[in-house]
DNA sequence: CGCGCGATTGAGTAATTTCAAATCTAGTGG
DNA sequence: CCACTAGATTTGAAATTACTCAATCGCGCG
């Protein structure tokens, strides 16, 4: 097993040799190729992932078929269809991979086990969830106040290196906007 | 102390009664008026709270000088500006009393301590973080997703009450839609 | 009674979407 | 290496949605 997840946790909480190879034992590692994917919209979520390497998108598809991305997810995050996840239910959102993409798999039972074995990791997720927490309510806020040209701007201010990595389409399905408009903004 | 914490918190995991008892000392209660604010932007947030009785929202002044509701905060919800709290920097968000409201507060200092003492609480803490980011994902998908008809009637949906407690205003702001474009929506 | 807040309505305007067509680009197989 | 194709991007024009501004209405409360 690589090292990112160690190197991960440890900015949070440090671990001995032990401790993590402790919990190493409760992740499995898959690879996966671009567009294949890992969560299916409608089936039951098994797994949360940490992203090793790769890029992938978070999108629901609403009743007019439109696909909107939630979530990037890239190196050293956490994803997963987290409703459905947690609560064993059908996933509401697909998650599929942009480029090839290395993750750890964590299994809804090794991850109750994990916190409740390892106090540790009940303050790591906690702080790792609060960030989340905080994200998404940045980006609610981004959402609600700025037009498609500040969405724009904030999107290219916080994470410049996806307008390397992916088509404008996908950015233009991640701000809320028709892909013609951004295409004009950029002038 | 009344009993709506410790009900609140049995709901995810039971507490003895000295357990309950210890836990009590990090709280101090407080009551609010009506109009009242518990932070204002650009001020320090010394307490994240947890709502007894009341309702409040918490609010974002955009550069237009545009009030953004991002949350209503009603009986037995956890409400700060989290970011802001984390990190002892300056709130971004107010959060301020549509009705008097009776609240318990925790300071940072003590929120660490509770978790670090006692496993179970980062096991709530945890808990709630979850649904509250999952909420806020619920939220993004309706922003993005939904018109403003779709959006009014995803939030009678959800929050019947709050039709009842508050001035469309309000549910205007919280949705992203004008306020005479909401009064519009309802014939 | 009159004030003030909230809700409604109308008219004009601005932003964004939709639909359609043209252009550009990168990757594939021959 | 070239031609071809699918996907991505750009552009134009019309249609739609929601916003702004302004005026009016309604109601509860002092």
């Amino acid at each position: 097993m690589n090292k990112n997840l160690r190197r991960h946790i440890n900015q949070i909480t440090p671990l001995t040799d032990e401790e993590y190879t402790f919990l190493s034992s409760y992740f499995s590692e898959e690879a996966y190729k671009k567009k294949d994917f890992l969560i299916r919209q409608g089936e039951h979520v098994n797994y949360c992932y940490f992203i090793v390497s790769g890029l992938l998108k978070l999108v629901y598809n609403d009743e007019n078929g439109k696909e909107q991305i939630i979530s990037f997810a890239m190196e050293d995050w956490w994803e997963s269809d987290f409703s459905a996840y947690f609560t064993k239910s059908k996933a509401k959102m697909s998650l599929q991979c942009i480029e090839d993409t290395r993750v750890y798999t964590l299994s809804l039972k090794n991850y109750q086990k994990l916190i409740a074995e390892m106090p540790k990791m009940a303050c790591f997720f906690l702080e790792k969830s609060n960030s989340g927490h905080i994200a998404a309510q940045n980006r609610m806020i981004s959402l609600l106040s700025l037009d498609a040209q500040g969405k724009y701007q904030e999107l290219l201010k916080q994470y410049p290196s996806l307008f390397q990595r992916v088509p404008k389409t996908l950015l233009a399905s991640y701000l809320g906007v028709s892909r013609e408009t951004l295409s004009r903004l950029q002038h």
